[in-house]
This record gives C-alpha cells, structure tokens and sequence, in this order.
DNA sequence: GCAAATTTGTTCTATATGGAACAATAATTA
DNA sequence: TAATTATTGTTCCATATAGAACAAATTTGC
C-alpha cells in the first residue's frame, strides 16, 4: 500500500476550484515564474528588479527610471534601488535628461548587453522547456490567446 | 505634441523580448496574480499562505501542512507560520495525526469556510474580468491550454 | 533490532519587497 | 508672474518571504 502523503491526487484542484482558469495562471506564476526569478538570482546575481531593467534597456535604447517601473508594473521605489545597484555593478549608465532635471536617462552597456544575451539565453531555454508539452498549433493558439490577455492586462490601471 | 513620457509604446516589449510567450504569463502574473494577492491581503487581511491554507482545505477535507505546501508549491515554513496564524483566528482546527506523531492534520472551519466564499467571490469576478476580452470559443481553448501547461508544472520537480 | 536516512513542523535569520512620505523640479492654472 | 498641482527619484520603515538548521518522530537498509 502506498505512504499516506502519496495517496493525494494534488492535481484535483485545479478542476475543483471556483476559479479554475485564474487559478492555474497563478499556479503557472508559481511553480514557473517566481523559480526562474530565484534561478536568475542564484545563477546570475540579479534581483527581479534588476533583470527587469537589463530586459527593458535591452529592447529600448533609453529609458528613464519611471518608464521601467511603468513597462514592467513595479514599484518605483524597487526600481530605484535597482538602477543603483546596476549602475555600480556596470550594467547601466546614466545620463541626466538636460530638459527635465528630475529624471535621468538609462541606457545599458555592453556588459549589461552581455549579461543580459546570458540570462535570456537561460529563459530561452526555460520557455522552450515548459511549452514542450504544447504541439506546434496549440502552441500558435496559446501564442495568439496569450497575446490579447497580455496586451489587456497592460490597459489596466495599476 | 504629446509629453515626452508619453510618446512610448510600452507593449512593444511583448513582441520584442526573446521568450516572447513566458514573458507574457510573466507579466500576467506580475499584472494580475501578484495585485490579487495584494487585494486578499488588504481587503480580508490574509497573505497568500493563509489564503492558500482556505483554497486548500475548501476542496480537501482534510490535509497536512506538508500536503497543502505541496499543492501551492510553497515553501514549508511559510506554511507553518500561516497554519498558526489561521489557527488564532479560528479559521482552521488541526488534530493531531494518531499514527505519526509528527505531524497533524488541518480542517477548515464553519468561520474558515465563510472566509473562503467570500474570497472566492471576489477572485471569481475577477477572473470574469481578466477573461472578458476573449471569446467563448477562445475562452475554451485557452482553458484546454492552460490546463495541459498547469499538469505538466505539477509534475516538474522543486 | 539498530544505525542511518528521511520526514514533519518549527524557529532563526537574511533579504526582497512595497507603501508612505519627502525634496527637487516641472507643469498647470489663475 | 505667482500659486497650486503633478511628477521623478529617493529614503525610511514595516512586512512577507525563503533558506538553513534544528528536534522529534518515523522509515529504511543492513
């Protein structure tokens, strides 16, 4: 006979909750997400906030510390302390905006590019790994369906 | 002319990033799961271990601490703590186990049960809403989807 | 049957995180 | 122009969180 704690059918749940759609989206966050942001931590010493503005700065030449915290929905104040942290590891620059004296814009550098090609390198991997159980079409659907929620998600007011 | 922060598209980072479909459940979860959780907290004053213990014990009669960690995929002493913590408030009871002295098992109460509908209400709307921009037939493929991606996250190892 | 390994639940500790308040600057309105 | 309002980036602070180590109980392997 089996252990007791082997018994558990774990996956019941996903059908049993009352939100069952919301509900793996969350579980997927869990079990996927937040470990690749602790993978990204411990393999490349980068906090979330961190590797959120070497994505950024990847893909926009130049950004100030405001348009990261809008682009990705963290608070500005993580951000801040982010930029920080870059800058003094290398990965960032910054140049004062001369027509607005509050902000400064940040662009990467090429170590920031080289880290950056590693840690996506990485994610590319992972994100091949978990869509592994979706056949070509269904992954063409999930792409499509993914998409609009995604781009609905981003009209939300925070 | 528009205000220089204004001037930029932050959704072309969807199209323009290198795992293009992580980044978007990422930011699902970044946009959604993770306010959610931020609403639980400050509208029911529960952190999301506590929550997870009613989600839990809502659909499973009767769980140890150690099975409801490994349903959310939560790190055990977050667990702990929140089992206490529902226990002074009279949501969970817990009796010890007579064949294994180490550990207990946990019940929802009446008062635990009345907690989880009503944040079930609340997480129910909320996923109407997320999903509202898609289709019934999108709705459908995307819930065949995300149920074949959430399997196959259970069976990956921590 | 006994030593070694595993499991459960817990406490301790370090850290990531977000809200709130703040100063400096810019934009808006009168 | 002057006064009010908004925005940017920052620091302070409180808290959620996860890793590590631990004791007690159980299971495994010899």
């Amino acid at each position: 006979m089996a252990r007791k704690s082997e018994s558990l059918d774990y996956s019941n749940i996903f059908e049993a909750v009352e939100f069952p759609d919301a509900y793996k989206v969350s579980y997927l966050a869990n079990a996927i997400v937040f470990p690749t942001y602790e993978d990204v931590r411990k393999d490349f010493g980068l906090v979330r906030a961190e590797y959120h503005l070497l994505l950024c700065l990847a893909h926009y030449s130049e950004l100030t510390a405001q348009d990261v915290a809008r682009i990705t929905r963290r608070p500005r104040n993580s951000i801040s302390r982010a930029v920080h942290r870059m800058l003094d590891l290398g990965f960032l620059k910054r140049v004062p905006d001369p027509d607005d004296a509050r902000q400064a814009k940040l662009q990467i550098t090429r170590e920031g590019k080289i880290m950056h090609q590693k840690i996506s390198a990485y994610l590319v991997d992972r994100e091949a790994e978990i869509f592994s159980v979706l056949s070509d079409t269904e992954r063409e659907n999930f792409r499509e369906l993914i998409r609009k929620l995604a781009n609905f998600a981003s009209t939300l007011k925070r």
